[in-house]
RNA sequence: GGUCCCGUAGCCAAGUGGCUAAGGCAAUGGACUGCAACUCCGUGAUCACCGGUUCGAAUCCGGUCGGGACCUCCA
């Protein structure tokens, strides 16, 4: 399987660091707020990276943080008068609810950096002693200029980021680019330090928690692209200072969502969270699934639409092979790959095989959707009908669509048998009655 | 200002040197049908523009126009 590496800006084929297991980190959210539809991406996307891993038989160590230590957190709570780990709290509820709602697992490691601070304040220690940050009145900062290939990963040149008149001066700073480890303060919660009261910065949580929970270097590193730089590019700046390595060895950063050929602006009331969201979930899923991890994805009410009414296909057809077995007491027959299904799958797979080329494995889907359709036309195919089945279910597991469907009741089926019968004897008065209580019921 | 990405049918979107440029939505013709819904079959593209490299370009190179992102602890 090849995956696109961010940092060689190449695709290259998936060798695991430990056989057989993906221990992979994903940025995860400052819990200040709800998240919005743009933060959704990331948590569908390497969801389903996790997914197709796991589907490959690989052990996958899944761990994505919280930053709960933050200005904005700080910020908000002192607006809310809570405290920041009140704020945090409820965030972080929110947050799990949301990944849920977009049919994302939560089941994973999620440490918060509040958890972490005896590692991150040691790990700053080390950066100091090997020369790679000082300290200026009770800050701590990066030697930025000590990496000598510092932008490697965003691809920017030291001297291109020097000439940015926009970067902030600061007179305690060597220069213009070295960032904060460590920052002196007495608003909000601060930890008591080797540098007095304070805060940790935002660049050192994410290596420090990697190093403590994983004990080196990791496959797979992922994130949004736009966090790429300077984030990323400081945590692999501070890794190569204490290892003189890499922190990963695949960085992987997903596109931007934008609204109206846009990013999602608060201050320009451009952002839709993903609570307010007035669609169907796994239609939104889809939707985010059906433009390559890579590309930015522009989204519109009248796109939305369009993958939620092309979710409802989906569903239904699986909804209708599922219940024509059930009715016939069918479920559990044996299946029977056709040539056709077996190719459908080895093309998905490929699709997966090729940097979660999501977009074509679901073109796949489409052509499983079409082909049942045919399927369920003609007579006397529960084996057909079956293997279906089992392929949708790969499918969905992989990419965490959930169909929602179960067995049918007694008196669904009775009320079933009776609209049949009902038509079969051309009492269309009494057939309309019973499908509409099917339909009431979800089954037709 | 600097760096980078993108521009494929009305809309969404794959494809990044080689058969007639996937797939979906919408539209439209047909089939199925008690009605409706669903579903199936058919119908659509000089790949933003100009020039170059090549036997061959949507794909590589240069330019033009248009859109966007990052350089601000913004997912």
């Amino acid at each position: 399987m090849r995956i696109f590496n961010t940092l060689t800006n190449k695709l290259e084929t998936f060798k695991p660091i430990h056989k057989d297991t993906v221990n992979m980190y994903v940025c995860g959210p400052t819990v200040y707020n709800y998240i919005h539809i743009g933060n959704a991406r990331p948590v569908i996307f390497f969801d389903v990276v996790r997914r197709y891993f796991e589907h490959m038989n690989y052990t996958v160590n899944f761990v994505s943080n919280f930053t709960d230590v933050d200005d904005k957190v700080i910020t908000k709570a002192l607006e809310d008068e809570m405290s920041e780990q009140e704020i945090a709290n409820k965030f972080i509820d929110a947050f799990y609810r949301d990944a849920q709602r977009v049919g994302s697992s939560t089941k994973y490691l999620a440490p918060r950096v509040t958890e972490y601070m005896s590692s991150i304040i040691s790990y700053i220690e080390r950066l100091i002693d090997k020369g790679y940050a000082y300290q200026v009145e009770g800050d701590v900062y990066f030697r930025v200029t000590k990496i000598t290939d510092y932008g490697v990963l965003s691809g920017r040149k030291v001297d291109e980021l020097k000439a940015g008149t926009r970067i902030e001066s600061n007179d305690k700073k060597e220069s213009p680019l070295d960032f904060t480890l460590w920052k002196k303060t007495d608003v909000g919660i601060t930890w008591p330090s080797p540098w007095g009261e304070g805060r940790p910065g935002w660049h050192t949580e994410c290596v420090a928690m990697i190093n403590d929970i994983f004990g080196g270097k990791i496959d797979i590193h992922g994130g949004g692209s736009e966090i790429k730089f300077p984030h990323h590019e400081n945590e692999l700046a501070q890794n190569k200072a204490l290892e003189g390595a890499d922190i990963a060895n695949i960085w992987m950063h997903n596109g931007q969502l934008n609204i109206d050929d846009k990013k999602m602006s608060k201050s320009e009331g451009r952002v839709i969270l993903v609570k307010d969201l007035d669609y169907d979930y796994m239609g939104f899923r889809l939707f985010t699934l059906s433009t390559h991890y890579r590309s930015p994805i522009n989204y519109t009410d009248e796109t939305l639409t369009n993958y939620v009414k092309e979710w409802e296909k989906i569903r239904r057809v699986y909804k209708q092979s599922f219940y024509t077995l059930d009715l016939k007491d069918a479920l559990e027959v044996k299946a029977e790959q056709s040539p056709m299904l077996k190719g459908i799958e080895l093309k998905f797979m490929d699709a997966m095989d090729s940097d979660f080329n999501t977009a074509n494995a679901i073109t796949e889907l489409q052509n499983l959707v079409k082909h049942t359709n045919q399927i369920l036309r003609k007579k006397d195919t529960e084996a057909e009908l079956k293997s279906a089945i089992e392929l949708f279910d790969t499918f969905f597991k992989i990419l965490g669509l959930n169909p929602g469907v179960t067995k049918l009741s007694a008196s669904d089926k009775a009320i079933y048998m009776a609209w049949h019968d009902a038509r079969k004897n051309k009492d269309f008065d009494k057939a309309d009655r019973l499908r509409e209580q099917l339909q009431s019921r979800g089954i037709l």
